[in-house]
DNA sequence: CTCCAGTTCTTTAGCGCTACAGTACGACAG
DNA sequence: CTGTCGTACTGTAGCGCTAAAGAACTGGAG
């Protein structure tokens, strides 16, 4: 069941139903319907997807290539924001998103074996070797919150400049004894080996651009990932010490929010004993009671942009132009809610 | 650059260069590195997707049809945690998951037009055109929480006895005057024109189960959509009338938890004035103060089990066997938490 | 009546790959 | 020395479609 099929049972060319079917200007329209009566007769849908997209050499989807796995991604409001945000946009532009699993089964690895017609990598940390395979592939790219590449456009944030206001408003608060509980693979001093995360390595070096000068020694504590156990497991030990911080600055809402409650938990009030900041400000901030104190980023706008420069790269890839790369750094805010105040006598 | 260009400098056909990439057991260890080696040095990445997905006849992708827009489908968590657990599932088979926008944007239809091996449908009502493509395709396919059709496997829950239990709970408590919140197009009277959507009908219908024999007749009030606003708009008049409703059973916690709040907004103690009971048990649930009462449904599971029945449909297509039908139905538990009490003396 | 332009349909030539059916050749039994 | 088998590689023939160029016909201007 083939073009040729229905071109044999009305007795045209098969060019001339493919012209039916994707380019109705090129023929009669008497024609055409009789074409299309006979396709749905016979059951014929339309051109077959994979065929098109080799002969026209473009597939109608683009990927996106999440940190470990898609599955992690779903646990963070954050991106989910971000997803939501890019499928809408790709939508406008009459494009499928694939969601790329970033490592391999069964000889399989998507961000080489999938046919997209580009990709977005968001938040990807240097190792993650699908990144690796898209590049190889020359597929026009989109980098979010990652390290930007020459031929690659990337949007971001001023991450370091965003965690410094938020270290900003502790000390100003008063703070002196301040933990930071971020993510990351590396050593705990993130002066000797800084995260190989570049997002999670220009907060660090935020944070520590106004809590150095001020004579403060933070203390630091670094999860693999940026879920919400791991924030509890980060802190706990914390709140048992002697020198008990006052402060804590988080990589995420998320993380965030399990400080609190671990806090909480031991027996602290937020923000009168522990002031908590956060990074983010997904909608969970706003829920928590005390409102988390935390670093604005417009997820929604992140993703609309990421998905509207994909679309453009790759018509522009289409059309065989050359690919424009763009460095695009969305502002950030402090929004200073109920989670933080100075810190107890 | 082509399998040909590096088969013709490696001085063999371009079907042993196939092999080295494809199907490494059919050749010598020692000409497939070699062929490897000239292929990394001219910058063959690997065979074209596209290509080979023509000449296989699969894509290594299945696609998910989501109610309205994917975009819609992100802000609900039970929708996430569905999607989370699908990926999740998906790249153990080293498939990928294409998000497909249902409409259609410069004549493109994606459920028409993208390449996939098999797909999802979720939560979709009748209406939905995207459904029908991929039915005409005839591709594998599976349907969640939507009415079963004879020549695919379906995955639901018994919407209607779960809904019963938890009206059964309210009436239990002594409630008399019940509101019903719950989303579709049709008319408010649900005997009259029940929801085009199964999920909602049943609901309805195991709502209507118990309440009429009881002989209460609840007030109902129907969304277009399962968003927070919509439950907002729908309670609010109900407040206003002496009549006022004692208990609302809404269609999903997200309806639920805007109940909740549009009736703290009013003044009315939750559950002590009003009882509310969701439905779907997300985290949602568990997070609200009070906790709200609600059908657990497993989420997780219901993902799993959709990418691993569709995942082996798919293997059976391409193997050529017979399409294996199945009829899955998961467990519910009515969840009683915080927000369900007597109704006020 | 000729010529040109516009419309409508056809022909040709792939897109880049893989399934399948070979061929060549060495090993090994009879 | 012949016949059989297994391994390693090649040739052929598509997969189903579309871009591009060409042919046939129409109608109107000159």
């Amino acid at each position: 069941m083939t073009l040729k099929t229905v071109a044999d049972r009305v007795g045209v060319s098969a060019m001339t139903v493919s012209n039916a079917f994707s380019r109705p200007d090129q023929l009669s329209a008497a024609l055409r319907e009789r074409i299309l009566a006979v396709a749905a007769e016979l059951g014929y849908v339309g051109p077959d997807p994979a065929a098109r997209t080799l002969a026209r050499g473009a597939t109608g989807t683009v990927g996106i290539l999440l940190t470990e796995s898609p599955q992690h991604a779903f646990y963070d409001e954050y991106t989910i924001a971000f997803l939501a945000a890019i499928t809408g946009e790709l939508a406008r532009a009459g494009l499928a998103l694939t969601l790329l699993p970033s490592g391999r089964a069964g000889g399989v690895i998507p961000a080489r074996d999938v046919a997209m017609d580009g990709a977005i990598a968001y938040s990807c940390r240097p190792g993650v070797d699908g990144v690796d395979w898209l590049r190889k592939r020359r597929l026009p790219l989109v980098f979010v919150d990652q390290q930007p590449e020459r031929d690659h456009t990337s949007i971001n944030v001023d991450d370091r400049a965003a965690a410094a206001a938020a270290a900003r408003h502790v000390v100003d608060l008063g703070h002196r004894r301040v933990a930071l509980v971020t993510v990351g693979r590396d050593a705990p001093d993130p002066r000797e080996a800084p995260s190989d995360y570049m997002v999670a390595r220009q907060r660090m070096r935020g944070w520590l651009d106004v809590l150095e000068p001020a004579g403060i020694e933070p203390v630091v504590r670094r999860s693999e990932y940026d879920s919400p156990e791991a924030g509890a497991e980060a802190l706990r030990d914390l709140l048992d010490g002697p020198d008990r911080p006052t402060a804590v600055l988080c990589f995420s809402d998320a993380l965030a929010a399990a400080v609190v409650r671990v806090a909480e938990d031991a027996g602290l009030r937020v923000p009168a004993d522990l002031s908590v900041v956060g990074f983010d400000d997904t909608p969970l901030a706003r829920r928590m009671r005390p409102a988390l104190t935390t670093v604005h980023q417009d997820a929604a706008e992140k993703g609309r942009l990421a998905a509207a420069e994909l679309a453009a790269a790759v018509a522009r890839h289409r059309a065989g132009e050359e690919p424009v790369v763009r460095r695009l750094e969305l502002p950030t805010e402090l929004v200073v809610r109920e989670s933080t105040a100075p810190p107890p006598a």
